[in-house]
DNA sequence: CCAAAAAGGGACCTTGAGGTCCACTCTGAA
DNA sequence: TTCAGAGTGGACCTCAAGGTCCCTTTTTGG
């Protein structure tokens, strides 16, 4: 509810009706309502995390790239883009709000990043990618991509700037792709291993 | 204040002392707080636009696009991030809230992506950019990169990521420069004028 | 089986935010 | 000079949202 309409626009007494419980069970176990969101915040960070590492657990191709790209598209199209990133739209309601609450987030969109950072630099180790590509920036243009997508197409309420952005920053990093050669690539570094 | 707060965060009551007038003034003028936050949107919208139009007004050149992004970047670095962006931050807070305030955001945004996309263009015009270059996509990703930057600085408290993400996007659309050539690059289109 | 403690329900309180209203002031035309 | 009407200030109202409290039910352990 926090994640659809808003943290300050999702009451007490809507939470209380929509999980079955009284409020004096919230109360037994959050001291208040700012403690309540960030533990919704961090439940939120955690699903998506979850589904992100299964998604990027094994990234090791821009195939495979491609293909997350799809997955988180297709997502965010059931909803015509509406509510934005489950984890983008949380963080600019709370971060000029609750330092706490921001701290938090960050550290959730830096694991992220780092999901999309390690894959990157698994595509160096097999060769996909030239060594002069610097992983730590790519994720970073990924991720930015990704969430100015969703805030664009959160706007719009169609997914094609979303799109859009996330081709520009596979684009770019297939700018650092090692022209194809004939056969498989090489088989990890054979020096320095 | 509602750009730096938060729209729901703000009172009438702080709006009030602000102005330095009283409720009747403001019930005189906005039947509701939902009209005179739509104003603060337009009003908002307007000064941004305007000092984007500045910007990107004669933009016809790669080392201009730099400009508007050192421009850019140094804006937001004065506060370190915080805030995000003027319309982009407001955008995220209201457009699951108040479908007439999303439609003039969208709009709002609609222009200044027109703005960028004029300038790529002029620069297809002029012989910067190939002729295959989409300006319209070109500019989606910028905006994107510009939005999903000002949301990671905002929640990183450091503009860096946003500074990534915008050489990224740039170096998305230097992949679509003509290769330099002795002297000065053609004059224009000489046919379909 | 019983008492103590934990879990639970929901009425109630308090605060503050949006919104109303009315008495007063200022301006301008007859 | 006066009177109508717009402009102005700010007290006041209403209601809903966060937060408290107390009584009841369930669980636990001796």
């Amino acid at each position: 509810m926090m994640y659809v309409k808003g943290v300050s626009a999702t009451t007490l007494d809507e939470i209380r009706a929509a999980s079955g419980t009284s409020k004096s069970q919230l109360y037994r176990h959050y001291p208040d309502k700012d403690a309540l969101v960030r533990d919704v915040v961090a439940l939120q960070a955690v699903e998506l995390l979850e589904r992100q590492h299964q998604l990027l657990r094994r990234l090791n191709s821009l195939r495979g790239l491609e293909r997350w790209r799809d997955a988180v598209i297709e997502h965010n199209a059931l909803r015509n883009g509406a509510y934005g990133c489950p984890l983008g739209s949380l963080a600019s309601e709370l971060t000029d709000q609750d330092e706490e609450a921001r701290k938090a987030i960050a550290r959730y969109f830096d694991t992220w990043e780092g999901m999309l950072s390690a894959g990157l630099v698994r595509m160096k180790d097999s060769g996909v990618l030239r060594a002069d590509a610097n992983a730590g920036e790519l994720a970073t243009g990924l991720m930015a991509a990704l969430q100015g997508g969703y805030l664009l197409a959160q706007t719009v309420r169609d997914v094609k700037p979303m799109r859009i952005a996330l081709d520009m920053a596979i684009g770019h990093i297939k700018a650092y792709a090692v022209p194809a050669e004939d056969g498989n690539p090489p088989e990890g570094g054979t020096r320095g291993h």
